[in-house]
DNA sequence: GTTCCGCATGAATCGATAG
DNA sequence: ACTATCGATTCATGCGGAA
């Protein structure tokens, strides 16, 4: 059967856009919102000491639109200021429980060419926080999709395991135990664990603040399966809502700035954009 | 000259053995201590709830020991309670600050061989935090100590680099050859980041140690020159002492379970121990 | 001496069962 | 209902013994 895939562009502050959305509808929520004091020119610099009280009427409103079972994925890494790691991460991570959020698990992206530079007091910073939040302890997680090969001793291993199955294999009759054997057989691939190595991409000087398409591209295996919704109510370049679409997902990005909204919009057209009815919203079909 | 190097140990509840300790006297302290929750028959098992509560009144101690330039590196992770990761590390930063701490830096440890297991809802977790605090902007900080070197490539070479060296260490005879050497590895090593990569260890039949000698071995090279006092209020099997007294630094090892105070004591009975006046406070004598 | 292989062993977490 | 205990699950590492 042919399915329509959509990707709907929203152009404005994400505040009042997310009001277009209806409720429990999104899968996956993956975002990297401006940093504190940072890409001022874009955002308008959020002070360090408002960005919690800037972030709740967001997350709020994310919390209304994800599913019960949908997973909420937020990129952030607190900044420096006057020598100290500023404290808003941690308490934006105390706020939204209060809203009801669970703060499941937090990730670990370790940038592996980190930026460069040098300081008498402190290294370079090779490393940002991926915290995931839900609505609900049952959420959907689709762990094989995201398996990676296993060490070097995997071979042996095997080995072992399949000389043990033998003796289990005698022993045991007619049990369920072949099952578990042609499991452990097949196994070459381990999960993962909550520490990912990703370089970051770099050389374009277009768009600030751009994670490597592996990063949205990891959550969005992890979290959702086709044809789910994926959000990202700071789409900036539009990484998220691109890979999305290659991974057949339907979604929705929202920017407040022009320059990010058109570009991302164009990029679209490139392709096979659809627009409907609603300004600012535009579906691209898929066979 | 001959100084001596000291090792003392003190037996009990840190919170009363600190008091022993004179105001701005240490230059780093390094500590891992128990999780809440766990390790019950060890140290009643601190309740995740009760874990700041607990805490604080010891941080407020190692604040005053702590030389102005010193530094307290605390490695700890927050377990996961009720399918949420607790909140006690994030509060705990907190309210260390309102104690004067100040938050210079979070350091990761990826334990490349973490614990195993599956479940439904979440993977492994492969890293804990090293939080840096201080007293005061102005700490040392010795980071050439801990440059390492530059890229694959640069390992490999440097392996070959060094067989070589020692082949023709044999016949060398006070050649320059050396010299080209130091400046060719020095050209090779870059600063490290935040971010350390570091196996537990394990299959070491002595004594399960909670973290790798290197650990430890790593933050005293980086924030400790030779003859500074380094000090840990969690000892335990006493790898941060051990660590501290094999690279020539003073140090200061509390822990309140008998087992454990005993345990290094004699090792380091078995090296060279000196008795001083104090019950409970050791010397070890190093030429 | 090397290299390879087998094995024990972790600062874990979930779900079920029991009190 | 709430807490305590137990079994099942899983994989990187370093050691010791064997080829």
């Amino acid at each position: 059967m042919n399915m329509e895939l959509s990707t709907r562009l929203f152009h404005g502050d994400c505040r009042i856009e997310l009001k277009k959305i209806p409720d429990r509808s999104v899968d996956l929520i993956f975002t990297s919102p401006p940093y504190a004091d940072s890409r001022k020119k874009t955002y308008g610099g959020i002070h360090p000491n408002k960005y919690v009280e800037w972030f709740l009427p967001i997350s709020k409103e994310l919390f209304r639109v994800l599913k019960p079972t949908g997973t909420f994925v937020l990129n952030i890494k607190e900044k420096v200021q006057d020598g100290e790691r500023h404290t808003y991460v941690l308490e934006l991570i105390l706020e939204m429980r209060k809203q009801g959020w669970l703060w499941t698990e937090e990730f670990i992206w370790h940038k592996k060419n980190c930026y460069p530079g040098k300081w008498p007091n402190r290294f370079r910073d090779a490393w940002e926080r991926l915290l995931q939040f839900n609505k609900s302890k049952k959420f959907h997680m689709y762990q094989e999709e995201v398996m990676v090969p296993m060490g070097e001793w995997a071979r042996s291993r095997l080995k072992t395991l399949s000389e043990t199955d033998k003796k289990r294999d005698d022993s045991k009759v007619g049990s369920g135990f072949g099952k578990n054997i042609s499991n452990w057989l097949e196994r070459t691939k381990a999960y993962p664990t909550n520490v990912l190595h990703l370089a970051t991409e770099c050389g374009n000087r277009n768009h600030s603040a751009v994670f490597p398409e592996s990063l949205p591209e990891w959550f969005i295996k992890l979290f959702t399966k086709e044809r789910d919704v994926v959000l990202d109510p700071f789409m900036g370049s539009g990484t998220t809502v691109k890979v999305a679409h290659k991974m057949g997902r339907n979604s929705i990005g929202i920017d407040i700035m022009p320059d990010y909204y058109y570009l991302v919009k164009s990029e679209l057209e490139k392709t096979n954009l659809v627009l409907l009815e609603q300004a600012g919203v535009y579906a691209v079909k898929s066979k």
